[in-house]
DNA sequence: TTTAATCTTCATCAAATCTTCATTTTTCCA
DNA sequence: TGGAAAAATGAAGATTTGATGAAGATTAAA
């Protein structure tokens, strides 16, 4: 279901947040530590749980370092119940605060809710345009009629209406639709985009605007 | 800062949870149960707070009706300390669960944490007096109708708003817009100003003053 | 392996934008 | 009030950026 870092110094606390997470489908990966981290690879997940009190690792200081990086829900898992803490976590950049001994059914439930919510801000409302995005199947459809996208075009459309309103640069949509090591020159997402715009002028819907010297938007 | 709506039957704890927000600089509406609510004008709202147990209302069906209607972050400040009222209160589509009796501080953390999340999430924005200039994608908005400023009349408009009040003579412009290594003429700025006023003046906005002698402003 | 589809690159064209400058207008001050 | 300095204006040329069409490279399918 979704990707989620557990940060602790505890195994023990580690392997249960991992049983009662697994349960739920999602896919815990353990970090004992700062150290254990690849601060480069931080959006590949979903949610991060972190400690505060760890030996060698401030978890006060690597949650702001992490705010800095990534746009995710940061959970506090922690056993320091002082209300000062949580507004210290909280005012860090932490999207909430949970006391150990925690209740397993409270902690699942705090982070299903705030998974929901990044799935809500970032859901895409098929009324745009009238384009409906089946991502399973990763095809695209228009009053029922499918638009023959290729691979690429569809994944290129889905990032920009997922993410609609906002411009992107060309470096930016290769990242994020074909990873950060992608090789490809800029001139590979001009050419994705007028293939794009013409099939899908075939459906009378020109939802690609480019803001010039910027990039590429989803119409909102 | 943000606008709040607030639900509970006893008027003591709204007077309070307002005495509380409002010295954040918050503006908050005071509901004594749903019928007081305009659901019509949920989306005035930036955050809303549920009370749970409330004579002739619930606040778990107002949660969820309320969640149909609108995205805003919905937190609940309830009595009921039970978990499985919590995991319910998450599970019907809230954001947060607080107890009474409540923390001021925590209540303010978490409160500025959810309003933080909100604001991360939709793009950055800063105001200045009626424009609106979206940092990430570089347009100005007046009235939610874009300005169509090019790329350097957009660089210009920002530097100035973001230090409003203050002069800049044409050189300091070049440099802090174009670079220190900008070998362009001082006339660029002259004529960039030209057509960002003309643009603006569209819009019944004249906000860029001339200092004589020394430069031009952002009027305060 | 052959074939077709897709992806990537590149040269060229067109358009938007940036810069400059000559000219006119405004402002300041003697 | 007149003249000098500064700023505004309008238009032309230079530059940058995006669009286009076609060709080669890569991948997947038959």
């Amino acid at each position: 279901m979704a990707r989620i870092l557990a940060v602790d110094d505890d195994t023990a606390i580690l392997e249960m947040v991992e049983a009662i997470l697994g349960k739920d489908g999602h896919f815990v990966t353990k970090a004992c530590g700062m150290h254990e981290i690849d601060m480069e690879k931080l959006n590949a997940y979903d949610l991060i749980l972190l400690d505060i009190m760890m030996p060698e690792t401030d978890g006060f200081a690597l949650c702001s370092k992490i705010r800095r990086l990534v746009d995710c829900p940061v959970l506090f898992l922690t056993a320091k119940t002082e209300e000062s803490s949580l507004v210290k976590g909280l005012a860090l950049g932490a999207d909430d605060y949970i006391c150990k001994p925690f209740g397993v059914m409270e902690l699942r439930a705090r982070i299903s809710a705030h998974l929901r919510r990044e799935r809500r801000e970032h859901s895409v409302k098929m009324a745009v345009g009238g384009v409906c995005f089946h991502l399973s199947s990763k095809q695209a459809v228009i009053d029922d009629k499918e638009i023959p996208l290729t691979r690429a075009e569809y994944e290129i459309c889905e990032f920009l209406a997922r993410n609609r309103g906002q411009v992107f640069s060309k470096e930016q949509i290769l990242e994020n639709v074909f990873g950060f090591d992608s090789e490809s020159n800029d001139s590979t997402i001009t050419t994705h985009i007028k293939n794009i715009r013409m099939k899908l002028s075939g459906f009378n819907c020109m939802p690609i605007k480019t803001v010039w010297g910027i990039g590429y938007k989803w119409e909102e």
